[in-house]
DNA sequence: CAGTGGTCTAGACCACCTC
DNA sequence: AGGTGGTCTAGACCACTGT
């Protein structure tokens, strides 16, 4: 069958609802029809059948392994990360019981992370890559940034240190007084979608934070990926008056 | 050609890269080749081309047009909103000088909205959307539910005052004390995207607010879809000692 | 080995815009 | 009429998983 309506509803939004139905009621774990078999029933390509299919993968309600099969995900277990006090660990450790480091090196800054930092382009930092993990799923990345010459030896201490805020609180006396943070959505890219078990191009939150010491200087800048199927943030207001 | 290695970075990546340099030094509102150009120069398919040319318009890099060509966008004026007084209409207004009233009708929640707004399944509720704009351009979509119970009249109300936070404290004496918000990513469903001029499936910010009065009870359940292409949101923390 | 998802191809027809 | 993006098709080969 040729085409279709422009504007009209695209089939494969018709075929996903379809789909969002017949799962509706299955639980977690549960096998779901071939693509190939998808298509037959649903009388189209299997290109539109995946279309479809990605859309519920993205949204966390279907899970896909290759050679095996497509699955009821778990559902939709929607973490909620308060926004309200990032300034102590507490809260990262308490939500993600393990992390991985994958790196810990000193660079040169890119121009946003010097301009973040109020660096001169390509001053040397300390990059922190951390991977968050829940029931040993792999959840979020954070990379911290610091800048390099304000905190010599800082490899070393985190080395012996759960924590980049604990380190700079004890060998440097530093504590942070101010954080700003912005949320967006952006595109997984390849790599850091194998290290999460995402699929490239599978819409993301992207956290960047920017805390301030007491004397006003910038002293992190730290980019955190959440799995944007996985999490939410929250905050809460109260009326000054 | 056939296929690749898996794991390997996709070929519609590797085209996204080559596009994303070429049109670095670009001004918006250039026209790129079309897609049928562009596949025979990275000697690859349509299909892939246009996977790529999709993320860099999902990125807010490119602009399609149906029947023109696709353009350069505009930079990546990213709007940022800040979270901290959401319970003043100040900043919607500031930030969307226009809006238009899509919908005012009395309808029964469904089963999110009355769990929100803890009002018995089905109950009535008046439900507000207005699409934003800026100097023209749709940027949002905001839906808000109330009580029709607690607040007779509303919609009649609602015809001469310019917003609903306006009415609740004039007409009803009621002010907002507190709210709960989360962000989260969503796709773009075909009525949004349409409305919103973006594409299905696109990845948006959806914002939930709830608001409650000085009594404790919730008042308002509202739920903004942002283009994700177009705004990040924006928080600032203060140590409290 | 057969079956699954992962990626890519070549080409079709449509709706839209411009000339 | 011709070119553009929008959607869909049928089918290919790959990598991976199980038997």
């Amino acid at each position: 069958m040729p085409a279709h309506d422009t504007h009209a509803e695209p089939k494969y939004y018709q075929v996903k609802k379809k789909l969002l139905n017949d799962i509706a009621g299955l639980k977690p774990g549960h096998a779901i029809a071939p693509e190939r078999e998808l298509a037959e029933q649903f009388r189209t390509s299997r290109t539109t059948v995946r279309q479809a299919l990605t859309e519920l993968v993205v949204q966390g309600l279907l899970e896909r392994a290759q050679g095996r099969g497509t699955f009821v995900a778990n559902p939709k277990t929607t973490q909620t990360l308060q926004l309200n006090h990032p300034l102590d660990d507490i809260q990262a450790n308490d939500i993600f019981p393990t992390s991985t480091l994958l790196t810990l090196d000193i660079e040169h800054a890119d121009s946003e992370v010097s301009l973040r930092l109020e660096l001169r382009g390509g001053a040397r930092v300390v990059r922190i890559e951390k991977l968050r993990l829940t029931s040993g799923e792999p959840m979020a990345i954070e990379t911290a940034y610091v800048p390099a010459s304000r905190f010599p030896y800082l490899k070393r201490h985190l080395k012996q240190h759960k924590s980049l805020y604990c380190a700079l609180r004890e060998h440097y006396g530093i504590t942070l007084s101010q954080a700003e943070e912005t949320i967006e959505t952006v595109l997984c890219p390849p790599r850091e979608a194998m290290l999460l078990h995402t699929e490239v191009g599978a819409p993301m939150l992207l956290l960047s934070r920017r805390s301030y010491a007491d004397d006003g200087t910038p002293v992190e800048f730290a980019r955190s990926l959440y799995r944007g199927d996985r999490y939410k943030f929250a905050t809460k207001h109260t009326r000054p008056n």
